[in-house]
DNA sequence: AAAATAAGTTAGTTGAACCTAACTTATCAT
DNA sequence: ATGATAAGTTAGGTTCAACTAACTTATTTT
């Protein structure tokens, strides 16, 4: 048998500060710093769980930290987050693309394996399906340097009646969803056009391929696009 | 996110016990009981950690232990250790076959996938490369089931001079010694013809390829033949 | 058979990462 | 501005899987 970790010139670090570090980037993507509660949300731990990390996190320099006032990640630990969040995304589309993985079942199968694939596997799984710049799920992947583009994209909620627009990423949280989702036609690369959008947070109703689809509020608030037309 | 493990009927176990299993599988293939020291000098831990482990198993019926006299799997452990060594030799069989991994890298990186693989992605593996039998190194692959035929061999040192033999399987234990073993064009299916023995223990020189090449006793220990004829 | 050596175990610690319960600080509503 | 509620923290505890040091049992040598 063989040692469990190789040697790295960073020092490694484990999963769960692997998964911290994704939650506060993930949460920070808002603008404004992760709370302990939500990191806690996001990971289903105890927000007391929480406070202990944090403290570390903050004196190994991967985050800073003003108690009471949430989380932020430094240039390290952004990078250190970037690292995890490729290798989760690059798995997620060998998974679909190699393996035959519907897009509702990989991202359990990631979460596991992002924290065990050495960076020679992600290059080696990235290259084998063309260096997809996507997840299945439409989020980008980071450069193996660590660089990640953001399209600038809204809420399908957010768009006014009759405009046309193309679905550029939804949350892979749920498999439920997801499976939904893909019922509807509702993926990434997809055209909808806004029919109607019911007062009162109601339900918006989409053309997707021709048929006609009513989606909750909170669900077009996960359904992020890129507008085409105003009309 | 999502939880950290899957649910599971069988309790999962956790990385360090598969690994303790997995070792006492191997070491208990030379027929007597695995020894708390084989143990830990395989883990590259402590002995006196390895007797607190033996403990718990033993505790949990995945093994039998007699105080001071070693360590054997119950029908229980067996299955779990075989499980996880399929899981190792389908991953890399996979690496080598889908993503052109050398079979000097393949160990390393097995022996951290295998604890977060799931059955499916196993079995996905297996299925897209072909259902091997064996992975790189010559080791069968436990089927889904959890049965394993071992081949009858013996190791190349044990041969008299003029016999021929197949080459059945060579350890994985080190990286280098493989690379060198694929530089002598000893690899499983590569026939060997024994030219001389030198005595005490000396060096064997054998024909590989039409090529003369000499190997150390050490080493011809541990590649595993199957004679092909005794002259 | 006694002494030397090797193998194995016990006791007590450590560090990571979680927990609950109790407390403190911040924010919001009246 | 004061009290209620929400958010965050501290204190103390648990489990896992390792460690070292000291001790016990087994095996081998003379």
């Amino acid at each position: 048998m063989s040692p469990a970790r190789t040697l790295k010139v960073v020092p490694e670090l484990s999963g769960p500060v692997e998964d911290y570090l994704k939650a506060i980037y993930d949460l920070e993507r808002s603008g404004e710093a992760a709370e302990t509660n939500a990191i806690a949300k996001r990971l289903r731990i105890a927000p007391a769980s929480v406070s202990g990390m944090v403290r570390r996190l903050a004196r190994q320099g991967l985050i800073t930290h003003e108690r009471y006032h949430g989380a932020r990640l430094t240039a390290a630990g952004r990078r250190a987050a970037l690292k995890t969040i490729r290798r989760h995304r690059v798995i997620e589309a060998y998974l679909t693309e190699a393996l035959g993985y519907s897009w509702d079942r990989v991202h359990d199968e990631a979460e596991r394996l992002e924290h065990a694939a050495s960076d020679e596997l992600i290059d080696r799984m990235a290259k084998a399906i063309g260096e997809p710049e996507t997840d299945p799920h439409g989020a980008p992947i980071p450069s193996r340097e660590g660089t990640l583009k953001e399209k600038a994209v809204v809420p399908l909620a957010s768009l006014p009646e009759g405009a046309t627009a193309r679905v550029e990423r939804v949350s892979d949280e749920s498999a439920e969803r997801l499976r939904y989702l893909a019922q509807l036609g509702v993926v990434p690369g997809a055209t909808v056009k806004v029919l109607e959008h019911a007062p009162f947070d109601g339900p918006i109703t989409v053309k997707v391929d021709a048929a006609k689809r009513a989606i909750g509020a909170e669900l077009a608030g996960q359904i992020l696009v890129v507008g085409l037309s105003r009309k």
